[in-house]
DNA sequence: GTCTATATCGTGATAGAC
DNA sequence: GTCTATCACGATATAGAC
C-alpha cells in the first residue's frame, strides 16, 4: 500500500526529515545563515522546532548538511573541458545556466551564493571549494600560461552572472534566455581561457 | 589648543559619533547585517552600546546611515564614458579598482557587497541603486542596441571581480596588480559595451 | 555627552511526556 | 516519531543617573 521505499530509512516513519532539509535550503537561501531561525525552518516544513534539533543537532550542523551539495567537479570539469576547444566558453556558460534551471540546483546554488558572501560561516566553505576543488582542476587541464589566473577570471564572471540573475534578480539579465547569455558571456570565458 | 573643527558639529563634544559610524561600516562589512551586534560596534568604537542608540536610533537606522555612501553615478558615469571610446572598458575597470584602493571606499564597498547579497535588508538597497541609479545612466549614454543588457553584463563582470578580489579574497585575483586586471577584464567590458 | 541598569523579547537548545 | 514546556542566554532598546 505504502509506496516502496528505496534503501534509506530504516523502519517506519514519515518524510519530515527531508521536508526539514528542503525548507532549510530555502530559508538559508533567503535570509543567509545568521538571518534564519530554526523556528522558521520548522514552520515552513510543518513540524515543531524541536524536531529539527532532534534530526540534525545544532543549527551549524543543519547548515552543513544543507550545504553539502554533491557537486562533483572531479567529474564535471573534465567532461566540459574536453570536446572542441573553440566552444569551451559557450559550454561552460550553458552548463551552469541549464543546471540552474532545475529547482533543486537553483535553490541550493542561491543558498550557497548568499551564505558564501554573508559572513564567517559560509565564506570559508565556498572559498575552500573554489581554491581547492574547482579552480585547480580547471587550471590543471589548461595548457596555457597563467592558468590559475585564467580560471579565477572565469569564476569571477560566472559568479557575477549568477549573482545578478538569480540572487539579485536584476533585469534584463534575470529575464534573458539561456541562448542569449551563452552568446554574450561565452566569448568572454573563451577569451579568459585561451587568449 | 584643540584642533579647529570644520563646519559640522554644533557645540562641544567628542568624536564618538564618527568613530561609531566607522566601526559600523567595518562590522557590517565583516558579518553582514544580521550577524552584527550593536555591542560589537560599540566595543570597537570604544563606547557604550547605549550611546549608539542615542546617536543613531535603531540598528536599521544605523545601517541606512552607514550604507549611505555618496556615490554619485550622475557625475562619475559621464566622466568615464566620455573620452576615447576604444578605452572605455579599461577606464571603467581601472576607475573601480583604484577607488577600492582607498580604505574608506573599500570598506564601504565590501560592506555593500556583503549585505547586498546577504538578505532582505541590503538587497533592495543595491538592487534599487543598480536598476534605478546606475544602469539606466550607463545605458542612456550608449548608442548601441540592447543598451540595458550590455550595461547589466558589465555590472555582472565588475561585481564578480569585486566579489572574488575583495569579499572572498580568492587568489590569484586577490593579489593581482591593477594593471594586470585592467588588461584582462578591460577587453571584456569593451566587448559587452560595443561589440 | 556618557554610561549604568534594566525591561522585553526572541533565539538555540534540552528534557521529557505521549 | 512528534510535540509541549521550559531553560539559559544574548539581543535591541529605553529610562534615567551623573
Amino acid at each position: 500500500m505504502s509506496k516502496p521505499r528505496g534503501r534509506g530509512r530504516p523502519k517506519g516513519g514519515s518524510d519530515s526529515r527531508s521536508r526539514i532539509l528542503a525548507a532549510a535550503v530555502d530559508v538559508f537561501g533567503e535570509h543567509g545563515y545568521e538571518g534564519t531561525t530554526i523556528r522558521e525552518i520548522a514552520g515552513r516544513a510543518g513540524v515543531d522546532s524541536a524536531l529539527v534539533h532532534h534530526y540534525f543537532g545544532t543549527k551549524a550542523d543543519l547548515f552543513a548538511e544543507a550545504a553539502n551539495v554533491p557537486l562533483r567537479p572531479d567529474v564535471v570539469v573534465p567532461m566540459i573541458l574536453s570536446g572542441p576547444r573553440e566552444e569551451v566558453g559557450a559550454r561552460i556558460v550553458r552548463y551552469v545556466l541549464e543546471a540552474f534551471e532545475d529547482d533543486r540546483v537553483r535553490r541550493r546554488g542561491v543558498m550557497l551564493l548568499r551564505t558564501a558572501v554573508g559572513g564567517k560561516v559560509g565564506t570559508p566553505l565556498i572559498v575552500g571549494f573554489l581554491s581547492r576543488e574547482l579552480l585547480p582542476r580547471v587550471a590543471g587541464r589548461l595548457d596555457v600560461p597563467d592558468a590559475e589566473l585564467r580560471a579565477d577570471l572565469v569564476a569571477s564572471q560566472i559568479a557575477g552572472m549568477l549573482m545578478i540573475r538569480y540572487v539579485l534578480g536584476v533585469q534584463p539579465i534575470a529575464g534573458a534566455s539561456i541562448d542569449d547569455l551563452v552568446g554574450r558571456v561565452g566569448p568572454t570565458i573563451q577569451r579568459y581561457l585561451f587568449d
